[in-house]
DNA sequence: GATTCGTGGTG
DNA sequence: TCACCAAGAAT
């Protein structure tokens, strides 16, 4: 087995952080846990796996559930369709393949919400089968180390990515088959931590992403304590800081939301809604919206054809209006502000009425959770 | 291939 | 305030 190779291994039985889900190789455990660490940082992340691995010890537990208990649990986390993919193929799991996880990339790969890289982590991990995961760490660690300079949007420069992985892991298939020969067994050499039961493929992938996260890092990595210093396409030829190449974003497009906090008098409630169709939250409950297409004042607000559809001649009293609250999202910059609005009769134009005591069962997203902390 | 899906940390 | 980006996937 190659130099690279060695010292990956070796800096890694030194260096593998200690987290929950590298004490088992539970497809169920995996899944959930590449499922939830998609585009999310670890320390954000292991909380909400806790939670989950509690909460829904084992995929029948996660199948029976609502969804709404699903996006309730995952609150806060973002990307809700990975929460609701995750119960969606709890199910499948549970009809279709009597609660055991298919043992093969591609079938683990046709399964909803699991992609590229999550189909090989679970088949690495799990079943010790060869195929390398390639997620953002992976990237950065190998278009620097070996010097690869086309940006990493394109399916091409990925691809090329991916034959250097499979080139790396076929060395480790040969190594592990040459010390068999010998007598030894792979986990006796390469001996990751002793909370790490799979030494070979999935100890590969983990040790590439383990690299990419804690070494390799976006900015200001320690070049000169690097294992790799002397091997580093990037570093020597000054371009850490230029790798991976990337194309820049698109601006963050502006919407206007406008809540209505609409209370009937006398009583202790809300008005919620669950937002439906293909658009941000989808699933989760929020007030009465009207959207616009920029910043309103009340005056503007009460003309708009939603408005005068909710409340037409009936009666409401305007209590108060929020400052506006700024939330960006990774492709949005919302700009919203609350109303608190009292009618006479409840009606279920509104949404559902909720009983303040049930706030918090319903999943929202952080606009909402941030202004009923402090309702 | 380009967009659309959240949220929070960091410089 | 802002850009970048994190154990990506679906459309």
């Amino acid at each position: 087995m190659n130099d690279f190779l060695n010292k990956l291994f070796k800096w890694y039985k030194a260096n593998a952080r200690d987290f929950p889900f590298r004490r088992t190789t539970d497809p169920y455990l995996i899944w959930l846990s590449e499922i939830i660490m998609q585009q999310t940082r670890i320390e954000q992340g292991v909380p909400y796996y806790n939670k989950f691995a509690d909460v829904f010890p084992t995929v029948q537990d996660l199948a029976v559930a609502t969804e709404d208990e699903v996006l309730k649990q995952w609150q806060g986390l973002g990307y809700y369709s990975r929460a609701r993919n995750l119960h969606s193929t709890a199910n499948d799991i549970v009809e279709k393949y009597n609660g055991i996880f298919p043992e093969t990339y591609d079938r683990l790969r046709a399964l909803k919400g699991i992609g590229d890289y999550t189909a090989a982590a679970i088949a690495s991990v799990c079943f010790g089968l060869p195929h390398p995961v390639m997620d953002g760490n992976v990237i950065r660690f190998i278009t620097r180390h070996f010097g690869i300079t086309g940006p990493v949007d394109e399916a091409a420069v990925k691809k090329e990515i991916m034959e250097v992985l499979n080139g790396l892991m076929e060395q480790i298939q040969d190594a592990g088959c040459r010390l068999q020969d010998a007598g030894c067994r792979m986990q006796d050499i390469l001996h990751p931590v002793s909370h790490i039961p799979h030494p070979t493929s999935g100890t590969f992938n983990q040790a590439m992403i383990e690299f990419g996260a804690t070494y390799c890092v976006p900015r200001n990595p320690q070049c000169n304590n690097c294992i790799f210093n002397d091997s580093c396409y990037a570093l020597k030829f000054g371009m850490v800081e230029k790798l991976p190449l990337k194309k820049q974003q698109q601006p963050l497009k502006p919407r206007y939301f406008n809540y209505l906090v609409i209370s009937v008098r006398g009583k202790k409630g809300l008005f919620f809604r669950k937002r439906t169709g293909n658009d941000i939250w989808k699933g989760l409950y929020e007030f009465p919206l009207i959207e616009t297409s920029k910043t309103v004042n009340l005056q503007r607000l009460m003309n708009t054809p939603e408005w005068r559809q909710f409340f037409g001649a009936s009666k409401v009293k305007v209590l108060g209006q929020s400052t506006q609250v700024s939330h960006l999202l990774s492709h949005l910059k919302i700009t919203a502000r609350f109303y608190t609005l009292e009618i006479e009769k409840p009606s279920e134009k509104f949404g559902t009425y909720i009983l303040r005591s049930k706030f918090n069962d319903l999943p929202v997203h952080r606009i909402i959770e941030k202004y009923l902390e402090d309702y």
